[in-house]
DNA sequence: CATACGTGGCG
DNA sequence: TCGCCAAGTAT
């Protein structure tokens, strides 16, 4: 009853395949359950590069749960700032104060994990396994569709027939001896040989036992909404004590809540000049078209009231402000602020740049 | 169970 | 200028 068909072809090829391709990545050279606990919340719904940039700086800066539970939600954010999904960020925050109050030991059991803000099934499963080794086996949207091709679907089964079917594939091909490499076997599988589309499948390692070889039905997709607005860059004061006009956003808005950006002005209104820049972005299913002008403090009285708190802030202070990923990429761009060279401690705005360039 | 939640890159 | 994604969770 243990193993079925293939159980052990399967694991033997997969493995040896990801013994082989496995990338190297910075949450794969460790054992800490802290390290592996805060990868796994940033690779939610988040590409690997996108995540690069950002982990070995947070986790210089919070280097265990107590750390993290110690500092100021502002400040978390300002680390988390430009990733996306900042609830994420608030929910480690958080679990870390939680487990703090706890005893400060994190759960090494799915069970426990579960009962962490921000750590849901996949989560679970991947921390208890690869930093427990615990015999759980993770489904994340690359699982689901490695084991949907491997396994074949039919047309008319139910999508919770379906979910359970995966769940229970997944739990019968984990290898439970080496539960941490399986499962990141399958996940690597997924995002670099079984792609949603154009899968590589001549060189997959499970390609024998796999019942379509690379068919699979993507649902189709939601239409995109389109808007217009505009930012408004207010300055004043000459380099280097340069500040620039933020408003923080309500603390119970749904979308970035607490977190500062640039002033929105009236798209429409005529202005002199064109637009410093021009940026395409896209918040789930709006692509906004941002227009920049650059603007200065006496202009600023023009702006429409707001509840919101507006101040005036410090050029070398953004880095460490919780800013939108919009606000923050214009203000990269535009100069104002510097980029990261990649990962590495916050770099103080430079001496050398001499003033704002438009 | 559907929906909201962010972002940058690519074709 | 536009569609689609990428290691999910909470409600």
């Amino acid at each position: 009853m243990e193993s079925g068909p293939g159980v052990d072809e399967f694991r033997r090829g997969l493995l040896a395949w990801y013994g082989e391709n496995a990338r190297d990545l910075p949450w794969r050279r460790t054992a800490d359950p802290w390290a592996i606990w805060v990868s796994e919340i940033m690779l939610q719904q988040t590409r690997v590069a996108a995540v690069l940039e950002y982990y070995t700086r947070f986790m210089e800066r919070f280097p265990n749960a107590a750390a993290l539970a110690e500092a100021d939600e502002a400040e978390v954010l300002a680390h988390w700032s430009g990733l996306g999904y900042y609830r994420r960020a608030r929910m480690l925050h958080q679990a870390a104060k939680q487990i703090m109050a706890h005893g400060g030991q994190i759960p090494r059991t799915v069970t426990g994990l579960r009962e962490l803000p921000g750590v849901g099934e996949y989560t679970a499963a991947a921390i208890a396994s690869i930093a427990f080794g615990e015999a759980a086996a993770v489904v994340d949207g690359n699982v689901e569709r490695v084991l949907i091709r491997y396994m074949g679907q039919s047309e008319e089964e139910e999508s919770r027939a379906l979910k359970t079917r995966i769940q229970e594939e997944a739990a019968r091909l984990l290898d439970p001896e080496r539960p941490a490499d399986f499962n990141q076997a399958m996940m690597e599988l997924g995002a670099t040989m079984c792609l949603p589309r154009g899968p590589l499948c001549l060189g997959c390692p499970v390609q024998e036992g796999c019942a379509t070889r690379g068919e699979h039905v993507t649902a189709p997709a939601k239409k995109m909404r389109s808007r217009e607005m505009a930012y408004g860059l207010f300055r004043r004061k000459a380099w280097p004590k340069t500040e620039v006009l933020l408003e923080q956003r309500p603390a119970d808005a749904s979308l970035m809540a607490g977190m500062w950006e640039l002033p929105e002005i009236e798209a429409k209104t005529a202005q002199e000049d064109a637009p410093a820049l021009t940026v395409r972005h896209s918040i789930t299913n709006t692509n906004y078209y941002v227009s920049v002008f650059v603007l200065n403090a006496q202009q600023s009285r023009e702006l429409a009231g707001t509840e919101n708190t507006r101040e005036w802030i410090a050029a070398r202070m953004l880095m460490e402000m919780p800013l939108t990923g919009l606000s923050r990429k214009i203000l990269k761009r535009l100069k104002v602020m510097p980029g990261y060279d990649g990962p590495g401690p916050l770099h103080a705005l430079e001496e050398s740049t001499d003033r704002i360039v438009l």
